[in-house]
DNA sequence: GTCTAGCACTCTGTGTTCCCGAGTGCCAAG
DNA sequence: CTTGGCACTCGGGAACACAGAGTGCTAGAC
């Protein structure tokens, strides 16, 4: 059906739009790329690929733009994903080298994945359920009040007050917290609950009401985080490029944290650092955007979700390497840490 | 020079301009407002206020805008603060108080103040400056790792993780923490620098080396985060106003803290808590765009501004009432907790 | 002195027309 | 199967006219 040279037109369509921004005619492609065949011969496959639905026309006696279907085509079998340069790993590498905590580690991921590839940048923070426990401290404020705060081997924090139901000396306080170290120290957070599910009974039963207060808002904590914060970057970079849905949709999904969600996308279970790729229409909401994203994380233990956002007409090799060299050198940097 | 009748004209032309986003003429404004003068009278006191600068027109006949100087005479002299709603207000209590820690009450105060405004709402996290220590934290993480965690009076959390030069058991740990709690609890962050200054030499030498490193990373902490962070939410309501400075760079300067951080001001020393207004060309960079701002933060101890970004032509009485309200309730929530 | 009415003038924005050129589809010949 | 030729189509820009809104100015009314 679709020979050799139709997917070589394809293609050049694709490459050319991309680089143009204006639909392609036969004549100018068989200038540019030098397919060894006359504009005629180009138009004929033209006629097929849009037979086939690969290509359209805006109006009648246009140039030809890919539709939805073509780029697909062209990502998953015309092109390959584009290494960065020397001078870019290296500009990554000491760039997110430089990073204080968790908190700046996804800042300034996302923001460099916008300035390398002038799309928006979106970033998951690391979620939780998957972490484990480093530490879980206790800091009295006052006497019926003390300060929660869990550390994650990710060097995640999260702090929550809590008023407690009675006056508790700083010394159970203390005490309490070595319970609680000793309990869960080094476990993973989705194992949390059941380990803490028996404390209460094997602890004296004047501690129980203090205890159970306690890990009510642990327990809290780690549901209501579990769907994670996301962060997002290089929204000036939409100024430029068109949308057909309007600027305004695409401005509201990215400060919707829900819709970004759901438009980064879950990790395949088998291959989690796969490179996953939407283009407009199979995207949930947002018709009119692409987005290529991907898992990262430290070694096998797939944590969280990076990847772009851009118009349909993106440079998909060139963005998909950036993408996966990101994900890379930051996973590293979490490993590290 | 302005007589009641003239400002009456300018007030009516701002009124009429920022309603319907077009040039106001004689006619249409002697209509709508009941002047009681023809529209002949209108046209004599436009072209003086057109003298003194207040107004222009875009091009010969057409209708007159208001220039920047004309909505500075406009806030300044003819407008009130409009307060809100009954119901607006209770929404905003009752968003406000349900919010879980510091970055909740931020977030959500953000997002607040840019759906009320229908504006680009900007907000500064509460400098640490003026706040006081609650407590500090060391955890060890692994034998030449601790964590060091950071607790505020308005319940901020740093934490870093550092790197000793030497291994330190728990129990020094333990000491030390103890040590700078007892040296640096409930006093001021400013005051931290000079109260540590001579915390090694109280200390047995063995201990020196360590103190030092951990002091050093302590007192960076306060200094990075002397300017702060700030977030934005509503971007999606720049798409449909129009700036006469491009789109691009009011996007641009949202995601610039350091610019943010201009735009926001400072508060002046001696009423923190006036709302500022700066109106297009008297702001720093982004001629184009107004900003109502204002302090905010518990009592009398200001922490942080915050205040809403948009067109020079905004509905300034509005705008400012809905940032002061806001500001009031976010500084009562900060307060209680 | 101040306001009003009338009038001529000056723009912008819109709609119309026209035409060029890029691009196509089709056909017949190589 | 490829190629050159040819008629056709349509969008976009230039030129043009025109209606409408708005102005400034002047002369008259209060």
């Amino acid at each position: 059906m679709l020979d050799d040279r139709k997917l070589a037109v394809l293609r050049a369509i694709v490459e050319d739009y991309v680089s143009t921004n204006e639909p392609v005619g036969s004549k100018a492609l068989a200038e540019r790329h030098n397919l060894k065949v006359s504009p005629a011969t180009v138009r004929n496959d033209m006629a097929a690929l849009e037979e086939e639905g690969y290509i359209t026309q805006p109006h009648t006696s246009a140039g030809r733009v890919p539709t939805d279907k073509g780029y697909r085509l062209f990502v998953d079998r015309l092109s390959q994903v584009k290494p960065l340069s020397g001078a870019e790993r290296r500009a990554i590498e000491t760039f997110l080298a430089g990073a204080v905590d968790l908190d700046d580690v996804v800042t300034r991921t996302v923001r460099l994945l916008a300035q390398l590839t002038r799309q928006v940048a979106v970033v998951q923070y690391p979620t939780l359920t998957r972490s484990t426990v480093r530490h879980v401290e206790l800091v009295p404020l006052h006497e019926r009040r003390v300060m929660l705060v869990l550390i994650t081997n990710t060097g995640r924090v999260e702090q929550r007050v809590i008023e407690l139901p009675e006056v508790v000396e700083d010394t159970r306080i203390a005490h309490l917290r070595a319970v609680l170290n000793a309990c869960l120290d080094g476990c993973g957070l989705a194992t949390v609950p059941e380990l803490v599910a028996d404390l209460p009974e094997r602890l004296p039963a004047e501690d129980r009401p203090v205890v159970a207060t306690i890990l009510s808002v642990l327990l809290e904590t780690l549901v209501e985080r579990h769907d994670e914060k996301i962060v997002f970057a290089g929204a000036a970079n939409l100024a430029g490029a068109d949308f057909s849905t309007g600027l305004r949709d695409v401005l509201e999904a990215l400060e919707e944290q829900v819709v970004l969600m759901r438009l980064l996308g879950e990790t395949s279970t088998d291959t989690p650092s796969a490179l996953t790729v939407r283009i407009g229409s199979e995207n949930p909401y947002l018709r009119g955007t692409s987005i290529v994203a991907t898992g990262y994380g430290s070694g096998d233990n797939q944590l969280a979700r990076l990847g772009v956002l851009g118009p349909t007409r993106m440079d998909y090799p060139v963005t998909m390497g950036a993408v996966r060299a990101v994900a890379r050198y930051v996973s590293q940097i979490l490993a590290a840490s």
